[in-house]
RNA sequence: GGCCCCAUCGUCUAUCGGCUAGGACACGAGCUUUUCAUGCUUGGUAGAGGAGUUCGACUCUCCUUGGGGCUGCCA
């Protein structure tokens, strides 16, 4: 009897300061398959291009990973503590007549002794693909190539199969550009007399044109996306629905969830065009169905700094319940939570020049203001109702638009009279008179 | 050039031989509304082209066209 084959996936990633969206979606795949079935999630380090790999980028790198909730099983394994195996595995190769040395001279002009590995010439390499389905690709078609440099360095071929042997990687989730590779990394393997993992090849993410997503399209790497506000769950969920959906009509899938339903098998082979506006409608999602606590959190966080008022936890429910719906990204809170603080906001020009530079403001205003002073209660209703009994049934438009912009500085905001609630009577009083004078006419 | 892969609304996609081709984003209209949103209702837009298989093809086969990938002492 077999017992049943642990599965385990990698993510085995370059390091170079910056994460790429295409590089991650298959961080995600890889993760979510391994978390379906129950197999390990294992992160490879390939930090042998020494420029590059700093301790600064490889930081980067996890950090990305834990931002988006990819957590990895085992320890990191780090290509360059490999590479004696890598030279060992080359030595056999050689020994068993799969590898050659020979003299040959770059594309720089440089000639050296470099270690090539030798494809067989005839018959075909297959493999079943579990996204592409079966490949198959007649050997005289691929070329011999070079495992070691020159220099003595173990090249990518050779040591990317070796790790995954001492990994004991048994699926290999990766980008489409490596495609190639696998008919070559496959023969490695056999001549290693190791086993073939399995493989499947996720299409690439592209642009309008259809070229792979690059930074000259717009924001290509997670931290860009983590800096403009982004919720890492509604990142993850986007890039997820890039080439799998659980069949259905169902769009917005927690982690948990997709981790329950995903199925390689039913990933994509097509090339999926990168939308920022869906994924910007994904954020508004999560944002909304954020637990009013934490979303309440993040308005205190936002608000750190205003200066300290003492207010209740109802205020802040209130004010968060209201800012829930209209926060696009939770960083723009920031500025939409200002105006409910003591001390200097800044009023927007152009809603001062539509607003509150008309002839008759300042009387409406200071008017108002006198209403208001006299108000029963310090309310939305009370305050609401005052300003309807004005408008004599028709709109409300003519008050309410100079009240918001004397009062918050903006010609946008929450509602109006649950506004002036939270503000207070005193600074509402005060903003309106204030307002009157200085922008009024 | 050679080899490999792909092809449903503008975009992401559902469909696994029966389709009046469904949903979401985006866009338009309307309702709700003090603003901005949310919410609700609603509109338009798709199977690249050509053969074949079949009672029946978006779904299967072939060709054409178009797109992408690879073709390094990069990964």
């Amino acid at each position: 009897m077999e017992t049943k084959e642990e599965i385990r996936a990698r993510f085995a990633p370059s390091p170079t300061g910056k994460v790429h969206i295409g590089n991650i979606r298959a961080a995600i795949y890889n993760w979510l398959f391994a978390r379906h079935t129950g197999g390990k999630f294992l992160l490879r380090v390939e930090d042998t291009d020494l420029e590059r790999s700093t301790p600064e980028a490889i930081e980067a790198l996890f950090e990305c990973m834990k931002w988006l909730g990819l957590d990895w099983d085992e320890e990191v394994f780090y290509q360059t503590k490999n590479i004696q195996r890598h030279l060992e595995c080359v030595e056999k190769l050689l020994s068993s007549g799969r590898a050659y040395k020979i003299e040959k001279t770059s594309r720089d002009g440089k000639t050296g002794i470099v270690t090539m590995f030798r494809m067989p010439k005839e018959g075909t390499i297959e493999f079943d693909d579990i996204v592409k389905g079966h490949m198959a690709k007649k050997a005289e078609d691929i070329q011999d190539f070079a495992i070691v440099r020159s220099d003595g360095s173990p090249i990518f071929h050779i040591a990317n199969v070796v790790d995954d042997i001492d990994q004991r990687v048994t699926h290999i989730i990766r980008g489409d550009d490596h495609v190639e590779n696998t008919f070559k990394h496959i023969e490695i393997f056999k001549a290693l007399g190791a086993p073939v993992p399995r493989y499947a090849h996720l299409s690439m993410i592209v642009n309008r044109q259809g070229k792979p997503y690059s930074k000259r399209d717009g924001a290509a790497f997670v931290g860009e996306y983590r800096d403009a506000g982004y919720l890492p769950d509604a990142l993850f969920n986007y890039l997820l629905l890039l080439g799998w959906n659980p069949g259905g009509d169902r769009e917005v899938i927690s982690r948990d969830e997709a981790a329950k339903l995903f199925d390689l098998e039913k990933v994509h082979v097509t090339a999926a065009m990168f939308d920022p506006k869906k994924l910007q409608w994904m954020n508004g999602e999560y944002i909304k169905r954020m637990p009013a606590a934490a979303f309440k959190e993040e308005v205190k966080k936002a608000a750190a700094g205003y200066g300290e008022a003492n207010h209740t936890e109802e205020w802040w429910d209130s004010l968060s319940s209201q800012l829930q719906t209209r926060t696009k990204f939770l960083k723009d809170l920031h500025e939409s939570v200002r105006p409910f603080f003591d001390g200097e906001y800044p009023f927007e020009q152009a809603a001062v020049e539509k607003r509150l530079a008309k002839p008759g403001v300042k009387e409406l205003l200071l008017d108002l203001a006198a209403r208001f002073e006299s108000a029963p209660d310090w309310n939305a209703p009370a305050l609401e109702a005052i300003v309807k009994e004005l408008s004599q049934g028709g709109g409300m438009g003519p008050w309410v638009h100079p009240v918001r912009v004397a009062t918050s500085g903006r010609g946008e905001g929450i509602g109006l009279f649950e506004m002036l609630e939270l503000l207070g009577r005193d600074a509402t009083l005060r903003r309106m008179r204030d307002a009157a004078g200085k922008y009024a006419l």
